[in-house]
DNA sequence: GCCCGCTAATCC
DNA sequence: GGATTAGCGGGC
């Protein structure tokens, strides 16, 4: 009885004067999040380090390390090439949209319909190759922007207007960020299942703790035994100290929780004082 | 001029 | 139905 008593006096000490929660049951799970989203973030926030746009234009092979792109690129002047037809210029409409997929088509690992016909090739719409995407994605890697320059030159080396490399970086920069909010979420919404139930705990433990302090057995420890005295003829209580007393005189009394406690102890009585015995 | 958010169109 | 490509408009 007393040792579950000092249980919860423990856990009382324990938990509340410093406010402290415990930690989720996974309390590694956020750090494996981001950890994952690490990549992402450090490329969208982290100091890249990115050679200088020179060095691209001076060895544009440097963004395809260890990616085989045997393809026969044409040698096109994609900054011509995108001023003459970029889409802006000549969309308008929504129907006429994609009327604008034009001269390196064939160039493109779509699907082989678009050499079929001629007319509804155009509005086929155009998927990057495989390597041109994993050249991509390897850019991505290293910074997840770039300089005009840069663009030029991977647009050179890729077979693709400017225009696109462009795009596809925007798009990729999006991806990257609804991906990282989705971890996110996810982190927060397992995290505030994880505070929802220490809530609930704590909650259950408060209930329990004020149920005893409702109970006579709260003040076994709270009263110091040697500031009353039992005749163990009688069964009188004497207080020892100058400690008020309702009763008056102090000759005989209430008996102290603590005194009941060793009454109890010897089976002749129960519990049955009232809560709000003063101390 | 570039980027972002939103969106449509298209592919798979 | 999700993924991808690209246009459009607004913000900086």
């Amino acid at each position: 009885m007393a040792g579950k008593f000092d249980e919860l006096g423990l856990s009382l000490s324990l938990r509340c004067p410093d406010n402290k929660i415990p930690d989720p049951p996974t309390p590694n799970f956020p750090l494996n999040l981001m950890r994952s989203a690490l990549p992402f973030m450090h490329h969208h926030y982290g100091n890249d380090t990115l050679k200088s746009p020179a060095d691209y234009i001076a060895e544009p092979r440097s963004f395809l390390r260890g990616i085989d792109v045997n393809r026969p690129v044409t040698v096109i002047d994609c900054e011509e090439e995108v001023m003459a037809s970029s889409p802006n210029s000549t969309l308008s409409s929504l129907s006429g949209k994609r009327n604008e997929r034009e001269e390196n088509d064939g160039e493109r690992a779509t699907s082989s319909l678009e050499e079929e016909d001629g007319g509804d090739a155009a509005r086929k719409k155009l998927r990057l190759s495989k390597e041109q995407a994993a050249v991509l994605e390897e850019t991505f890697k290293e910074h997840n922007t770039l300089s005009p320059k840069q663009k030029l030159a991977l647009a050179k080396e890729l077979n693709l207007r400017p225009r696109q490399v462009e795009v596809w970086f925007q798009n990729r920069r999006a991806r990257t960020k609804l991906k990282q909010t989705e971890v996110d979420c996810d982190y927060l919404r397992r995290r505030c299942e994880n505070l929802t139930e220490e809530n609930r705990r704590l909650h259950k433990e408060v209930n329990e703790l004020r149920a005893l302090k409702l109970s006579p057995h709260f003040y076994m420890n709270t009263n110091p035994p040697t500031t009353l005295t039992m005749c163990p003829q009688c069964e009188r209580v004497a207080v020892a100290s100058s400690s008020s007393s309702a009763t008056g005189a102090g000759v005989t009394r209430q008996p102290n929780p603590a005194i009941e406690i060793s009454v109890s102890k010897q089976g002749q009585n129960s519990n049955r004082f009232s809560p709000g015995f003063a101390i």
